[in-house]
DNA sequence: CCTGCTCCGTACGGTACCGTACCGACAGAG
DNA sequence: CTCTGTCGGTACGGTACCGTACGGAGCAGG
């Protein structure tokens, strides 16, 4: 299954949330759950659909979003390996207002809702840990609800491409501008603009489909304040 | 204490999440409250800063807002007797990123965060109840954030009026453009003009500092989508 | 090599806001 | 009854977007 060398040694999965806990614990949840790839663009959950099974992301990035009547949708938080999908499970709930989306393909942990939620009754540890990054969770989407209202597109662009560039763990990843356009509510045309500018910056290279952070310091400096208010968040909350 | 004419019968506080308790734990619970008034504009609490305590409106609205490192505040939600103030605390936090503003005075039931993590541990109905507020309050912010982007500032603050009209529970109620402006994000000027289309089309009426609600159905036809999403899914979160 | 497709750059008129500012109307204090 | 502060209406130039649209550049398949 795995490649430990000692029994009780649990290999880090790659997933924050799961490594967090006792070798023990995950050793039991790893048994029901099972890993999946998530190709681009797949919706892994739609809005007002019954969640079957939540995902830890070992890799990838998976957007919620808002999806409006006219088919407009805007991003409200991004996911990746230091988190997981499927909150509103957690709390109670077995179907939500917002849809995930792959946005980057990746790789998963898929455990159906069932097991989730005995697992959280079980483990101690993991409904801490839980718990803690549903409050980073409100804290990114508390942010973004203020960051959409008030900051520039270019300020938003760059929060969104350093977001990504946290949860790809690698420089260069696959993005259009056409669906970066979606996440921030945007037109395409918009995107081309703003992202020409953090180009010619000498912040970012692009083309066809293919984001290169080339200066993460200029970057965070084109950036407004809200990565920086949600890292620290996130870090702060989930360094246990 | 309490005008209950049978003594296991506890009388409804007004506010949902404690009325949705047996009567023997809101007993319990309600000896280690105090109800306190809130004056309009009061923090509550504020970003970064250590919370004590949580409280259960009974009647008034609270926002929570979004402070941006320039002075301006966003809403991100709306909080009245339907809900708490305090969500971070159940998800293991002491601190947020957010405000809570009192934006129309009100009274409500306030409790130390050690006696609410009490009450947490030993009743299973509140943490039920209080975990799908907390679903809700997600619904909430997410939608907000997708509103925040997408809509007209008319549409938004009909929906803002429709929201408070809910949870105070009168026709007229004490709320200033420069407020509002605040809340919306917006300038005064802006709220002005939408609020004096509202007022032409016969929905609101409006005077130094005073709203009355005179439409309300006109009303719900002039907010986006949004007012209607966040009051379906809190009534099918909060229908124990 | 041509065709078709995806992706990106650019343009142009339109609009919903913005920042700033001024002014009038009303209310409460004295 | 005046004074003073709050509240709301309006204006004006500026700007960051919008909707729409066209065209070019690269890549993949036949």
């Amino acid at each position: 299954m795995a490649p430990a060398d000692r029994p009780d040694r649990v290999p880090r999965t790659g997933n924050r949330i799961l490594d967090a806990l006792p070798p023990a614990d995950f050793a039991r949840l790893r048994s029901e759950m099972d890993e999946v790839s998530l190709p681009v663009h797949q919706v892994v959950f739609d809005a007002q659909e019954t969640i079957t099974s939540v995902l830890f992301p070992l890799s990838g990035v998976i957007s919620l979003v808002t999806p409006m009547e006219d088919g407009n949708i805007v991003e409200v938080t991004t996911v990746g390996n230091e988190g997981m999908v499927g909150v509103p499970v957690f709390l109670g709930a077995r179907s939500t207002t917002v849809r995930a989306i792959s946005q980057v393909s990746g790789r998963a942990l898929r455990q159906p809702v069932d097991a989730f939620l005995r697992a959280i009754d079980d483990h101690s540890q993991l409904r801490a840990v839980v718990q803690r990054y549903t409050q980073a969770l409100f804290t990114q989407i508390s942010q973004s609800a203020g960051c959409n209202r008030l900051h520039s597109n270019e300020e938003r662009l760059a929060r969104w491409l350093l977001m990504s560039h946290d949860r790809v763990g690698a420089d260069r990843f696959p993005i259009t501008q056409e669906f970066l356009s979606q996440m921030l509510g945007v037109r395409r045309a918009t995107v081309t603009v703003s992202a020409g500018i953090l180009q010619r910056a000498g912040f970012i290279s692009y083309a066809r489909g293919q984001v290169t952070i080339v200066d993460r310091k200029g970057l965070e400096g084109a950036s407004c304040e809200c990565y920086r208010i949600m890292q620290t968040e996130l870090v702060r909350l989930l360094s246990y």
